[in-house]
RNA sequence: GGGCCGGUAGAUCAGGGGUAGAUCGCUUGCUUCGCAAGCAAGAGGGCUCGGGUUCAAAUCCCGACCGGUCCA
């Protein structure tokens, strides 16, 4: 990247000098002439603890207002966006939202879609769980925060602005409204590349805390590109964007100065925690050094800080007491329940569902933290009246607080949280073995059974009396355990860029029509137009065929690349042909009513369970359809025929189906997020599917024009298809009807078989399979009384038990079963085949058997013999072998 | 999406190719004015389901289903 990168007019006006940091090397702007450090803490930690560079004390709404005000007044005219979701639907790429431009891509920021102004201003609230770990612990980690952003997106058309207005900007913003002198900002130099773009960056310090970072954006991963960044060939893209990140809570700290981060953002609820709790807070001083000495330290190491901590402690005279680390850990859990239920508040006013999968596995990670730092500061209420009162003082970013929603999750998830720590003492116990338990096994108890290191280690010692020493590596170990993800790379076959115009839209009861063919390959071909629907938005596609030369050619399959539509056919057709298409309009009228009767039961699911019930998969099919919702409780019997009632109406209510070509930030204006459930479409337009009342959503499929076609729901199974998402498999209409029918015929054929009556049936069958197990229970003690009686009864030659019987092979069976247990060898005589069991002396026995008898061998192993004998065998010349025999 | 555990009596679990076990709980009896407790006896099993291997499967193998859990 090139130095000269920030030689901008705002610089060389105000005078500001580029100087390079005497530790780190990096370069940096500066209006201090005798600045050596770069404003990293890294390089020289806080001097603003406790000394705020900012004029007056803001509180988080009052920065957010100055901040987008600032932004938004005449002179700068940036238009104001509400925040985006936490949860990006609109992408499928990450988990969650960190940073505020993650909101435009990739529609915005590839180019497709214009952004919804330009320039804007807004507060994005972010999540970061990576650091998870270090909250509460540094002074400043947090697993979220909300980013203000100013960002510009310059065409080749449109300049907005670029380097030199984003810096002056930010200045003014810094030194205009927060007074911060103008003399304690820097901005270093940092190139920046991330998620396939790159560019220069500066980030903004104001006495060692980093306010801000100001990106410019105007590269792009290729492979033929010029300009190469660690190993990673780039291109310049056309559309230059700046991507601005300002932390909210970092500026509200700077401006109260307070010895945590925390302090400055949540003091009500950790004083509300403090005041109801037996946690304890520690000396202000000592907090301030914790913050100082954790931004020097990078990585972030314990052992490294409180090494650091007491050697302070010893010069200043505080005792290094066990209280003094209780108190600690206390205050430490006290910062860490704060940061954790606003994140849980952001993630539950988007319906996040905890579960052991995806986002809703991070949900439940905070909240079992939450759970585990209530026990331990004995915090007096639960984690949903905390939750309610973060809510008071958060309320102007959390936009949904949904306490029906959140209360019945917190329940289910304290219920599993209580099973676990119930089982743990037992499958501790189970692996220790002489007071000693193994590395493997600390990890298997982790992993499988869910116990955290602190619940391990406390029964360990709960059982025997020992420490439990845990190595620092715990966590290395555990990533070893796990291999890495190979990528699949999906192929993309080559098709000419052909725009095939789609009937299917125009007129969805289109059946036949003429096209040209413009492209033909492997029995592939594309077409001017087609009536075809290709599949997508779980659809299948549409079957049927052409004709060509008064010949008919069958269609297999259609799919679409681009805007090209290929036909997959049984027989090739040359290019340029003239030929008519027919589609197959009886499956297409299924398909159409599947599809619409999926867009109902949607909107009668989420009116039913709440607004907590997204789509997360579809598929459509001709017998029946399948539907994946979240929700978190299984669908039962009776909600299933509520919800079936509930469509029954909707669809006699002949509600209107209308289908519209809607701006994408129209769209979301005016339908938000729930557009995208079915997928996000990468065009400029999106096509909105509304089922009058019932729902909207973006979808490219087929419709029906009213509910009434759709004739009716029947609901055929509900399953649990992962923790938080039910699978619905259903079918409407005509396959409905066959699917009813088909069940009658089934119960038909039963009533007339068991000769009872349909209501009857259940009760009949269930007696039926009750006496069956009594029977078979009985069959048993008979039989084994049966050979109770035989054991009993035998001869008993040269010390050897001789059984000589006529049994079938389960009783055979039961005797053998049973000689096993008497500790003697025995031989049995069945019919024609002998058997002994008992190894004592097998050997010579076999060799006189074969002298006597033609036997042929059946198994002969450790402990039985047997063999099939070609003549009858007489107990008497058993007998005279079993004498002579020697054993 | 991937990995790892698990499914046996009402509950908690042990066992593990050869007749299904323990503890608590339950029922009854004894002891007691009554309760708790103790003693004695007893009831309670589709070893989740379906295939396979085997003379023999709760046990081993494969697959479903259900539950738990960790990672992306």
């Amino acid at each position: 990247m090139e130095n000269t990168a920030f030689d901008i007019d705002f610089f060389k006006d105000l005078n500001f000098t580029r100087k390079q940091c005497i530790i780190c090397k990096s370069y940096f702007w500066t209006l201090d002439k005798n600045k050596n450090t770069c404003g990293d803490p890294a390089c020289e930690s806080y001097s603003f603890i406790g000394n705020s560079p900012v004029y007056k004390k803001y509180t988080i709404d009052e920065m957010r207002d100055e901040f987008i005000n600032f932004f938004k007044n005449d002179e700068l005219k940036h238009k104001f966006l509400e925040p985006y979701p936490v949860v990006p639907r609109w992408r499928n790429d990450v988990l969650l939202v960190n940073a505020s431009i993650y909101d435009f891509q990739p529609q915005v920021t590839s180019g497709r879609v214009p952004p919804p102004g330009n320039p804007i201003v807004m507060s994005q609230p972010s999540i970061r769980m990576l650091d998870l770990d270090l909250v509460g612990k540094t002074g400043r980690h947090s697993t979220s925060f909300e980013m203000l952003c100013h960002d510009s997106f310059n065409y080749e058309n449109k300049y907005i602005y670029w380097k030199n207005e984003t810096i002056k900007y930010s200045f003014r913003f810094l030194t205009e409204k927060l007074k911060i002198n103008p003399y304690l900002i820097t901005y270093k130099e940092k190139p920046w590349f991330g998620g396939g773009n790159a560019g220069n960056a500066v980030e903004v310090f104001v006495r060692g805390l980093e306010v801000a970072t100001l990106v410019f954006m105007d590269l792009k991963e290729d492979d033929n590109g010029s300009i190469v960044i660690e190993n990673t060939k780039y291109s310049r893209m056309p559309l230059k964007i700046v991507d601005t990140g300002y932390g909210l809570e970092r500026l509200v700290w700077l401006s109260n100065a307070t010895p945590t981060i925390y302090e400055s953002i949540f003091n009500n609820t950790i004083n509300f925690i403090l005041n109801n709790s037996e946690a304890k807070k520690i000396d202000d001083q000592l907090l301030q050094k914790i913050s100082e000495y954790a931004a020097l330290i990078d990585p972030y190491s314990e052992d490294k800080l409180m090494g650091k901590l007491k050697e302070f402690m010893d010069e200043n005279n505080y005792s290094i007491s066990n209280d003094f680390f209780n108190s600690l850990k206390s205050i430490r859990d006290v910062y860490s329940l704060a940061d954790h239920t606003k994140t849980l508040l952001l993630m539950f006013s988007d319906y996040v569902i905890p579960s052991n999968v995806k986002v809703g596995y991070l949900a439940r990670t905070l909240i079992r933290r939450c759970f585990k730092f209530i026990d331990e500061i004995k915090f007096k209420y639960d984690l949903n009246y905390l939750l309610e009162y973060q809510y008071k003082t958060l309320n102007q970013i959390i936009k949904n607080f949904d306490i029906n929603f959140i209360n019945n999750i917190i329940s289910i998830e304290k219920e599993k949280y209580d099973t676990i720590n119930k089982n743990a003492y037992n499958k501790v116990k189970k692996y220790i073995k002489n007071n000693e338990l193994k590395m493997d096994d600390i990890i298997k108890l982790y992993e499988s059974d869910g116990l955290n290191e602190d619940l391990i280690s406390d029964i360990y010692n709960d059982i025997t009396g020992k420490t439990l020493k845990m190595p620092d590596n715990f966590n290395e170990l555990l990533i070893a355990k796990h291999e890495k993800i190979i990528k699949k790379n999906k192929k993309e076959e080559d098709y000419p860029d052909i725009n095939t115009r789609p009937l299917y839209y125009d007129n969805t009861k289109i059946k036949e029509f003429t096209a040209i063919v413009l492209y033909s390959g492997d029995k592939k071909i594309i077409v001017n137009q087609t009536a075809f629907y290709p599949e997508g938005g779980g659809q299948p596609c549409d079957l049927g065929y052409f004709i060509y030369n008064g010949k008919k050619v069958n269609v297999s399959n259609v799919q679409k690349y681009n805007n090209a539509i290929v036909h997959f056919l049984d027989s090739d057709i040359p290019v340029n042909a003239r030929i008519k298409g027919f589609i197959d309009y009886t499956r297409r009228y299924q398909l159409m009513v599947h599809h619409s009767a999926t867009h109902l039961l949607l909107g009668i699911l989420r009116k039913y369970f709440g607004e907590h019930v997204w789509q997360s998969g579809v598929k459509k099919d001709i017998n029946e359809s399948r539907l994946d919702i979240t929700h978190y409780n299984k669908i039962n019997l009776n909600d299933i025929k509520n919800i079936e009632d509930l469509c029954f109406k909707a669809i006699q209510e002949n509600k209107k189906i209308d289908v519209a070509s809607i701006k994408w930030n129209d769209a979301i204006k005016n339908y938000g997020f729930r557009l995208f459930e079915g997928g996000f479409p990468l065009s400029d337009r999106i096509r909105v599917v509304t089922v009058e009342d019932i729902d909207s959503e973006g979808c490219g499929g087929t419709h029906l024009d009213s509910t009434i076609h759709i004739g009716f729901i029947k609901i055929i199974k509900a399953e649990t298809l992962q923790e938080g998402i039910q699978r619905i498999i259903f079918s409407a209409g005509l396959a409905a009807l066959n699917y009813t029918q088909s069940l009658y015929n089934i119960i038909s054929k039963e009533e007339e078989f068991m000769k009872v009556d349909e209501s009857k049936l259940y009760d009949y069958s269930y007696n039926l399979l009750k006496n069956n197990i009594e029977i078979k229970k009985e069959l048993d003690k008979l039989l084994k009384e049966k050979i109770e009686y035989i054991i009993n009864n035998n001869a008993e030659y040269n010390d050897i038990n001789v059984y000589n019987t006529d049994l079938d092979e389960r009783e055979l069976n039961l005797l053998i079963q049973g000689l096993h247990k008497i500790n003697k060898t025995s031989l049995i005589i069945n019919n024609n085949e002998i058997i002994i069991i008992g190894i004592k002396g097998l050997k010579s026995i076999i060799n006189e058997l074969n002298k006597n008898l033609k036997l042929h061998e059946k198994i002969n192993n450790s402990k039985m013999y047997s063999a099939i004998s070609e003549t009858k065998i007489s107990e008497n010349l058993i007998k005279e072998i079993l004498v002579n025999v020697r054993i």
